[in-house]
DNA sequence: AGCACGCCGACT
DNA sequence: GTCGGCGTGCTC
């Protein structure tokens, strides 16, 4: 566009179209027109600057080049931002298929995928009209002011503009100062990633030579601090041979203007260098230990295994020492000079298990997680890229990372639904999509777990992927004994956190100088407020969930739209003032055992007390130091941990496991008692594992009871074979969100009935979700169960977005939200 | 996602 | 009478 703000298409004939992704929840890729000078840099993964509408600028990624003219006008591409792609067509091809298969565009894949440094968006600025003159008498008052402030700067950002007026629309202003022609408006791109830079000091190369330093150092008169700290200077200089300004100034406890007149005096010579933000160890590689029989014959398998499926599931109980054997795998890729993506749940990714992997791997292994600034990310994003970086040790969206040469994806923990994103698009799971993605480099996969998912165990019966299992704990120590305390015969109410019995084996192991574990599901536990006379519990006014009491704040809080409320003096319903706080949460628990055993220290580990950066590590930290004697702590404690000491685990609820009304909920108990069961007496003695239920008899504690996962498996199998569940079926939730009640009501009905025309046996509901409300908007679900035909899958989706765009055709619900989550967990 | 176009309330 | 609220439709 020109700065009068006009519009210029393709003026002379195009020959080459590209298709640029933007990352934006648009349908489709756009086409732009290729200038002719641009040809050849036309990369498929460059990023590109184009207009959208009007004005808006943006980056996009090249995705293909084509020559046949599009039936639509099209807009030329204003410039190219890279001089190499900053991706590859296999995380190109990746994108694609995701868009497909979650039912979502490419630009919100794009917009999950790329570091945010890399997603440029204009930003207006004014521009200083020149010719206008410095003639500001017809302006008005804040005119002025933003032409005064426009006199000296030439130009200014929307923000500092903002600031100047004090106020936060600033377009009249801005409007009024284009239409006399003070400035221009003119979009701009601008370009986040700043290469970090620091100082370093150097001797000057005139006192390289002994001799003139010593007379230099003999000759000195005054400016003792200066002396002071070029002995430092040259200690350091000496002996690390690399001296970075900061560090020196902090051992030296000087200043920077005594080092600039050190420089000023041409001793030292001060000099910016460009620095890496992510720390790098040195490259060793280092195996240091051996595999034990039963690893090696697990090892030896899954290699035969990937001659003959590329996907292989390592079944291995808890503590039977999987992670050697992915060292080991990843060692002869690193050695093939493949790269390596490891992934891990998020909350997994803790400094025990990154400290195991970089004892063996040093510098050539990089962590990628939710805690990198975008900065590091970039920088990460490019090393992985070059090939620099071989082996990726991070979550879910690692999986984004432009290797180059992939060998091996492993997928640890691969039963675990963090694996799937749930907000916002793409709603992809991690697992499945490194699976597809695995592929497009003939990479191999391999999915580790003590509880393989439904679908994993299904698939490997099925021979579709490859079943290597390890049922040996690496210290040859046997499974720990589960016991059921039938809470139903505690005292009356059935309402005890923590039984006698769990009370007395929680006295005796600390006793022992060991180590205890509770565990607690939070969900559903939440404490809340409850009026004791008509029984009002105080809702969200957004949201239809209960308010959460939190001690801490002393507060209501709602853990779905995070609005907080102040503790009501009275009843709001009957006006009586008789509150109880009904409390199960992992708060209340830390509370009663403080209460019980005064002596021991107790901690708690949930999602409110390991909210900063590094507090989730802190508390392994000292649970591993034994600076902590029990630990209560909700899903967080059940992942991949392993401590020396701890002796006992405690399940206080299985119950409340095994409650929830989702077909997976059998699958999510079972996992979650056996990983947790799991983390007692790794080392030195067999644990235990003490589980509290009311309904001790449910078939799903008989399994845990026994370790029986096969068991559970064909149980559980038989379950959704009969209704149609995964693995069986493939499952697509739709969420329809309206702020208006009869309007969503009204339209999931529509869409319901025009889904069953094509689909009617597939269809469940519609249906109110459990949460039928949520930041002011209503919601409404129908659930598809389609079959897992060969080929069928995007002719399913052509039907379903068929029938979802002729929904939203009527006026009445065309502000109804859709949302799409394939493969629902 | 923006952002402009378009139809109904509280101000000069 | 206008300024401006945000509902909704479109962007190659």
């Amino acid at each position: 566009m020109t700065t009068d703000g006009t519009i210029s298409f393709a003026e002379n004939k195009r020959t080459h179209w590209a298709e640029v992704i933007l990352p934006l929840a648009v349908p489709v890729v756009y086409s732009y027109a290729v200038p002719g000078e641009m040809l050849n840099a036309m990369i498929p993964g460059c990023r590109v600057e184009v207009v959208l509408g009007k004005t808006k600028k943006y980056a996009g990624i090249i995705k293909s080049v084509f020559t046949k003219e599009p039936a639509y006008p099209t807009k030329d591409i204003i410039q190219v931002i890279d001089e190499e792609p900053l991706l590859y067509k296999e995380q190109l091809k990746l994108w694609e298929w995701m868009a497909q298969y979650y039912m979502c565009s490419e630009g919100e894949v794009m917009a999950a995928a790329l570091p945010t440094n890399f997603k440029l968006s204009s930003e207006a600025i004014l521009i200083y009209n020149e010719a206008y003159g410095e003639n500001f008498e017809q302006l008005g008052n804040e005119e002025y002011l933003v032409a005064e402030a426009l006199l000296i700067k030439k130009q200014l950002s929307i923000t500092e503009v903002q600031s100047i007026l004090d106020v936060h629309n600033i377009y009249p202003t801005a409007k009024l100062l284009i239409e006399k022609n003070v400035c221009f408006i003119f979009e701009e791109l601008s370009e986040k990633y700043k290469v970090k830079t620091q100082n370093f000091v150097t001797l000057h190369p005139d006192y390289e030579d002994e001799r003139n330093l010593e007379i230099l150092l003999n000759d000195w008169r005054g400016a003792p601090k200066q002396m002071e700290l070029l002995l430092a200077f040259l200690h350091f200089y000496k002996t690390e041979g690399e001296v970075q300004q900061p560090s020196l100034l902090k051992k030296a406890n000087a200043t920077s203007p005594q080092l600039k007149a050190l420089e000023a005096k041409g001793i030292i010579i001060i000099s910016k260098q460009n620095i890496d933000r992510i720390k790098s160890l040195p490259p060793l590689l280092q195996i240091d230990y051996e595999l034990s029989e039963a690893q090696t014959t697990a090892y030896k398998t899954i290699k035969k295994s990937f001659l003959k499926t590329p996907v292989t599931l390592l079944h291995g109980v808890t503590g039977s020492g999987k992670t050697e054997i992915y060292i080991k795998l990843i060692e002869e890729q690193f050695q093939q000079h493949n790269q390596v993506l490891y992934l891990l749940p998020e909350i997994a990714l803790t400094a025990q298990m990154i400290r195991r992997l970089q004892k063996h791997f040093g510098g050539n292994i990089a962590i990628y997680h939710s805690k990198f600034n975008n900065q590091e990310r970039i920088e990460l994003w490019n090393k992985v890229r070059t090939g620099e970086i071989k082996i990726v040790l991070g979550a879910r969206s690692s999986l984004f990372l432009p290797f180059k040469k992939l060998g091996l994806i492993i997928v640890d923990e691969e039963h675990d639904p963090s694996y799937k994103q749930f907000d916002p698009a793409p709603r992809y799971n991690a697992r499945d999509a490194a699976i597809y993605y695995a592929h497009l480099f003939s990479a191999k996969v391999l999915l580790g777990t003590a509880t393989p998912s439904l679908e994993s165990y299904y698939n490997a019966s099925l021979g579709k992927y490859g079943l290597v299992e390890l049922n040996e704990r690496y210290s040859k120590l046997a499974l720990p004994v589960i016991e059921i305390i039938n809470t139903g015969q505690v005292a009356g109410t059935g309402k005890v956190s923590i039984s006698p019995q769990l009370q007395e084996a929680i006295q005796e192991t600390v006793e022992k100088d060991r180590q205890v574990i509770l565990f607690q599901n939070r969900r559903g536990y939440n404490p809340y407020m409850i009026c004791g006379t008509c029984g009002f519990i105080p809702k969200c006014t957004h949201c239809d969930v209960s308010l959460t009491l939190h001690k801490y704040t002393n507060k209501l809080h709602c853990h779905y739209c995070a609005s907080t409320y102040s503790k009501m003096p009275i009843c709001i319903a009957c006006g009586s003032n008789t509150w109880q706080e009904k409390t199960f949460g992992t708060e209340k628990i830390e509370e009663e055992l403080e209460n019980t055993f005064p002596d021991f220290k107790i901690a708690r580990m949930d999602v409110d007390t390991v909210r900063g950066k590094t507090a989730h590590d802190n508390l392994l930290l000292q649970f591993e130091q034994q600076r902590i004697d029990v630990l209560v702590g909700t899903q967080m404690v059940v992942k991949g941990l392993d401590f020396e000491k701890l002796q006992l685990v405690g399940i206080l609820d299985a119950d409340g496991l095994l409650s929830f009304n989702d077909f997976r909920v059998n699958e999510r108990a079972f996992q979650l008692m056996e990983q947790v069961s799991g983390r007692a007496g790794r080392k030195l003695e067999v644990g235990k594992v003490l589980l509290q239920a009311i309904n001790v008899k449910h078939p799903i504690l008989q399994y845990v009871l026994r370790h029986d996962y096969k068991g559970f498996y064909e149980d559980e199998l038989e379950k959704r074979k009969e209704y149609f569940y995964p693995p069986f079926s493939r499952i697509i939730l739709l969420t329809l969100k309206h702020k208006d009640r009869e309007t969503v009501t009204n339209a999931v009905n529509k869409l319901a009935a025009l889904l069953r025309q094509d689909l009617e046996p597939y269809i469940v509901g519609p249906v109110a979700p459990v949460i039928g409300r949520i930041k002011n908007q209503y919601l409404m679900e129908i659930m598809i169960k389609l079959p897992k035909e060969k080929l069928s899958g995007s002719k399913y989706r052509t039907i379903i977005n068929m029938h979802i765009n002729q929904m939203l055709d009527a006026k009445a619900y065309r502000s109804v939200r859709v949302v799409k989550n394939v493969d629902v967990m």
